[in-house]
This record gives C-alpha cells, sequence and structure tokens, in this order.
DNA sequence: TATACATACATGTATATACTTTTAGGAACC
DNA sequence: GGTTCCTAAAAGTATATACATGTATGTATA
C-alpha cells in the first residue's frame, strides 16, 4: 500500500517529495484541495507526525497553505508584483489598483550616536533622524524601512507626514542625491521584522541596503525589508556596449 | 526555573525566543555553541522534541548550525560577497581569492517547444540552446543559472566550453545586446534547486531572472539562482536628476 | 607509537497519545 | 428567514518513548 519512493533519505522527505511530484501531475489541481493529515496517514502507512512535519515544511517552503479547521492548499502562484526601478513602493500599489496605507513606527531626532553601527562620517554628524515606516497593500504589511537621514541636508524633515507622503520621491526632491547604492540579499526574516510584516520567522525577504551621496557625503542609509512572497524588484536599462 | 516569557505564543516559539534573546546578549558567544537539547530541557522544564522543533527552525532560518553528534552552534556572520553589476559570478569570486569551478548540467539544442513555458516570440524560433550551469566558490555550489539563447543571433554557441568560459561577458561580446532586464526576487529554494545548490527545501534564495534583447529580438532568458546565505547583489549609480 | 574498538553523548527520526484551537456546517430555536 | 448553539473535522501543540546515526574520546591492543 506504500507508495512512497525506495530511497535512503527520511520519511518526511519521502512524503515531501511524493506530494511535490503529485502537485506537479495536478491530481488535486480541482479545487486545489490536498487529502488531510489522517488521510495521508491512512493512505501512507506513516504517524500522523511525520505527515504533520511533511505537510508544515512544504507550507513553510511556500508550496501550500494550510488552515487550521479548513484543510491544506496548493498554494497559487506567487504574484509577480514588480517594483520598477526600486524607488516608489507608494506609486506602485497604487498603480496596481490597490490601497497603499503607511504606519510610522518611529520618528526621532537622535542625539546620542553611541549604540548607532553606522559609517563613522555618517554618525559623527549628529543629530540624525531615525525612522522606521511599514507600508501597507491593502492592509497587508508588505515592506518595512528603516532609515537614517543627515538633517543637515535635509531640513524640515521631521515636519513631513510621512504617512501620506512617498518618502523616496521626496528625499530625491528635496536633496540633491549625486549617487544611489543598492545592495540586494534574500534573508529570512528575524523576529522583529517578521513581527511588524505579520510573517514567520525565517520567512524569505529581500532585503535591499540604500545608500544616498550628496557630493562626498552620505545623506540617507536606509534598510527596505520586502515580504518575499509579495515582491519582486525589477530593473531594465541599455548597456553602454564597449565593443 | 522556567524562565520563558509569559505570552500567548506556542512553547516552541517561546523557547525560539529565549535562546535568540540570548544569541543577542551574547550569552554563549566565546565558543559559539550552544547547550544541548538535554541542558535545555533540564533548564527550561520542556520535552526534547519542543527543544528539538526550536532548534531545527532557528537552523533553517539561518541563526544556528547543527552537527549531529557535535552540538549547536551559532551561526557566522553572513559574507557580505557582493556581486557587482549583477554580471560575472567567476571574476567576483576570483577577484575574492577564491577558486571557481563550473560545472554543466545541461547543454542542448531543443527541437521540440512545445514544453517550454517561453514567451511565444522567443520560444517559436527554435532550434534553441537549453545549458544549466552551476557555480562553485571553493567547490562550494554558490549559483545556479539556467540558460535559453536563441541560436540565431549567437553562432558557435554550442562550440563554447562553458565550464571554462565567464558566460555574460562571452554572450555579451557574441552579441549585439541593445537591452536587457533584470527581476530580482527572494524565494524558497525548489526541490531541484536545492539538490543542485546543496541546501534545504526552503532555504532563502536570490532569483534573478535576466532577459536580453538584440534589437526587438529577445537573445537570452536566464534564471540565475544565488544560494541567499552567501551572495548580494550590488549597483551604484548616480542618477539623472530632474529637478 | 599507532591503530582499533568501546563508549558516551550529541543530534536525527518515527511513533503513539492526548489535548487544544479553529472552522464549517447542520440543528434547534426565535 | 435569520440567529444561536452544537458537533464533527481539520490542523496545531506537547509529551514520552524508542531507536538510529554521527562524532569525539578514552582505552586496550598490536
Amino acid at each position: 500500500m506504500n507508495t512512497l519512493p525506495d530511497t535512503a533519505s527520511p520519511l518526511y522527505e519521502k512524503v515531501k517529495d511524493y506530494i511535490l511530484a503529485n502537485i506537479g501531475t495536478g491530481k488535486w489541481s480541482k479545487d486545489r484541495k490536498l487529502p488531510s493529515e489522517n488521510e495521508f496517514v491512512a493512505a501512507l502507512g506513516v504517524s500522523r507526525m511525520t505527515v504533520h512535519r511533511a505537510l508544515r515544511e512544504l507550507t513553510s517552503a511556500g508550496f501550500l497553505i494550510r488552515l487550521q479547521g479548513v484543510g491544506t492548499f496548493i498554494a497559487p502562484p506567487r504574484p509577480q508584483s514588480t517594483l520598477i526601478e526600486i524607488n516608489n513602493i507608494a506609486a506602485e500599489i497604487v498603480a496596481r489598483g490597490n490601497r497603499h496605507r503607511s504606519e510610522v513606527l518611529v520618528l526621532e531626532r537622535i542625539t546620542s550616536t553611541k549604540e548607532l553601527s553606522l559609517s563613522f562620517e555618517f554618525a559623527k554628524r549628529a543629530a540624525i533622524y531615525h525612522s522606521v515606516v511599514v507600508n501597507f497593500e491593502n492592509d497587508l504589511p508588505v515592506q518595512l524601512e528603516e532609515r537614517f537621514v543627515n538633517p543637515s541636508l535635509i531640513p524640515d524633515y521631521d515636519k513631513q507626514d510621512f504617512s501620506k507622503t512617498a518618502t523616496y520621491d521626496y528625499l530625491m526632491q528635496k536633496t540633491p542625491v549625486t549617487e544611489v547604492e543598492h545592495i540586494i540579499s534574500a534573508v529570512p526574516a528575524h523576529a522583529e521584522t517578521a513581527r511588524h510584516l505579520a510573517i514567520d520567522i525565517g520567512s524569505c525577504c529581500l532585503l535591499l541596503h540604500r545608500r544616498t551621496w550628496t557630493g562626498a557625503v552620505v545623506a540617507t542609509i536606509s534598510k527596505l525589508t520586502y515580504v518575499g512572497s509579495r515582491y519582486s524588484l525589477g530593473s531594465r536599462y541599455s548597456p553602454s556596449r564597449k565593443t
């Protein structure tokens, strides 16, 4: 009765492979609903905990969605919502016909720079503005931005209403930015980030480190975290060919 | 004796929070080795399976490293190896003083395009070259590239030794690329990718979709997967200001 | 000295069991 | 018809137990 592959891997891995393979063939694609844990137990002859672990891991890997009291479903394909040019998340959300809202968690002027882990040439010109903002798309948190701003370059920063303003646009207009650097990485969500974005610890996130310069002076340092299951970053350009 | 927080979350989440918090304070930072599962059981008064689950999830989230028979250790900080300009991974690896090697998994000319999920205007000009290459840094697989190449634009593609050649450079030299598009996302690793890159299913990966054009014709379509725990993508540019 | 083995200890896997929490749906009631 | 309540079913959590597997280390032996 056991239809699992006869390999050397652990049982729960076999169950995962079995389920993945059957998702691939479209076996359960009619209503996208998988058998219950107990049905898997009966069909495969393994314990419920083993089935549960397999389903849990496939869920955290993004293949499945589980609803307590309801069942297990095949996850819909990821929406390829592309964030063109890595700049204005608010405009991007509105352009998709969705509702944008942001929540300012922190907006303060820092006078002590002891605990800041910033580059010295930036940190030494205290006071720095520190802000943390969550951006929502239809009330679902999708991005978290932590920002340090050099106030000598951006006057009236604290008078701005950042729950209304598209921050990047604002900064680009108010400051003579001469250079922008982006470092993009894929990281598992840490505890605090996960809490703010309402995702599980360890979920895949796109992490964008951004620094902007005005001349030789760093104007802003930001850390932008996008929920990996909801965002991509896009760019398109024409290379200057050296041939 | 129970030092866990008194919140409403599940026990294993409390244990995870407890461990994360103590990693933060540097409690175990001398040799980076954590107590054994049984020591946690004695200290926290929970079952070993609960401790095990907490440690396992923190491990798959990248915070810990576990060695069977040895113990549990705090994961070292992620090397910020930046891939400048998103192009030549081989040069990048060598520049870091490491050994580069690549392995060609697939190199074939496709004549039937039925099973290809490519854009029509590209797929219809069969035959297309399909190749899959893994790149290694010091024998550790770090990137997987799957590529479709339009042979009408790149003659002698199959005569090239791609285990030696920096592919992107090669293509940029051989073809009159007029435009490049990159879509970057953070995704959990699928089964096959995880196998090729020797990581767990569900690990965070940077996924780069790249299309290059020659005039109005798509010349290449590639899917590059970077192991999230080892790579970042970087860019730095001077914006043309509209003020 | 060096090899082989035994052992202790660490994590890894699998099961059985019990209970909790959430949800859907039907039954009873207004 | 609509509301409330009950119940079954589904996933979620927690524990105890057993055994498997991998590693380091000390000890006996060649």
